[in-house]
DNA sequence: CCCATTGTCTCTTAGTCTGATACTTTAGTC
DNA sequence: GACTAAAGTATCAGACTAAGAGACAATGGG
């Protein structure tokens, strides 16, 4: 269900905050669900347990997750739950996202190129949850 | 020409090599070209010399420029020579806008809301080159 | 020859990632 | 109630990297 690149230049934290979002983004996991234990979760991917306890943390700082001593984690948030007038999330969510078409720009990718990655991009996001 | 920032998460010697190589595959820079002295672009962008130095070197490294001391740094590559490592670039940053893209989702903003979002940024990003 | 210009090198500082290990809390079981 | 297993948490260490400060080396013009 979640997969990491040890050879990638992300950090391995980063991937895992990135897939665990992706997953509860797509409905794969929903309020409720629960998650592995960090040591089997870092067993099962070959890393260390405090990289995966990493993450687990930050989601539970983004509020996403809850984790509890002894007992586990499991997810708090979910897609349909809407967060309601939330401007700091909003102001926080268009930043990470003016910072990502930047980085596109800068890179050198045309208008065209990086607006067809948004379509598909988007496509992926929405389709069948 | 060549913009760079400083709170980014990519390092500014990686915003720099892409920010480079976009400039050669756009023809903006093309074969014979004379690059800025370290220390001016340094100054420009109001970062280190090395920085730039290094950003200068690692396109050297890839065939794209040629370094000479004393005399300076000097395009050697052509538009069609810098496409091929620029796919890895692509998918870098497909990856900082799913990711971005993902974090939207989750934040419960709706698909129009980062559509609107989203066209907004790609607007002010392309206003004035 | 002398000097300004330019790229290159060395060293330092600070920060981050990842892992090893130990600690604390919860929940069951006898 | 004490004990044990399981789970998250905290602390420390080692390695790596980014970025800057400053010195060094090569090139070319007067």
């Amino acid at each position: 269900m979640l997969s990491i690149s040890l050879v990638s230049q992300v950090p391995l934290h980063d991937q895992l905050v990135s897939g665990l979002r992706g997953l509860i983004a797509a409905g794969k996991l929903a309020r409720g669900d629960e998650l592995p234990p960090v040591r089997q979760l870092a067993a099962d991917l070959g890393i260390n347990l405090n990289t995966v306890a990493r993450a687990y943390r930050e989601l539970t700082d983004a509020g996403l997750l809850a984790s509890v001593r002894g007992r586990g984690t499991v997810v708090i948030s979910s897609v349909e739950r809407s967060f309601g007038p939330k401007v700091e999330e909003k102001r926080r969510v268009e930043a990470a996202i003016a910072a990502a078409l930047a980085d596109a720009k800068i890179a050198g990718l045309s208008r065209e190129t990086i607006e067809s990655m948004l379509e598909r991009q988007m496509e992926r996001l929405w389709k069948t949850p």
